[in-house]
DNA sequence: TGTTTGACGGACA
DNA sequence: CTGTCCGCCAAAC
């Protein structure tokens, strides 16, 4: 996996550090934007997956915040897409100790 | 061109 | 631990 095109555009970038991210792990916005180039845009990091094509492949759902919450406007859909993997929330939030990306 | 908004983050009480 | 406040910054108004 080559480190990331600074290059090309923002979003590109940030596809692909989202696909960097293991199955079963989670990174937070910040860890994103930073991953990408970008450290302090982690509010890009947020609108760019807010405006991605339904049905991407994109493991979009492996991105929470800082505090291991989700703020996703859809949380179901990103809950039970984590679960699928294996991550289980305790009182709605992802432990960053136990399941948080160390790349 | 000025203001508001938002899938954020970190410091602080 | 939670809530509040402020800094951040591109896009939308």
């Amino acid at each position: 996996m080559s480190p990331i095109d600074e290059n090309k555009k923002p979003e590109t970038r940030v596809y692909q550090v989202l696909n960097q991210i293991p199955r079963g792990k989670v990174a937070s916005y910040g860890q994103v934007a930073a991953l990408a180039g970008m450290p302090s845009h982690s509010r890009l990091v947020g609108r760019i997956l807010s405006n991605l094509p339904r049905g991407t492949r994109l493991p979009w759902h492996r991105v929470i915040n800082s505090q291991g919450r989700i703020t996703n406007p859809d949380p179901a859909r990103q809950l039970a897409r984590l679960e699928e993997e294996g991550i289980t929330l305790i009182d709605g939030r992802v432990s960053l100790k136990t399941y948080g990306w160390q790349p």
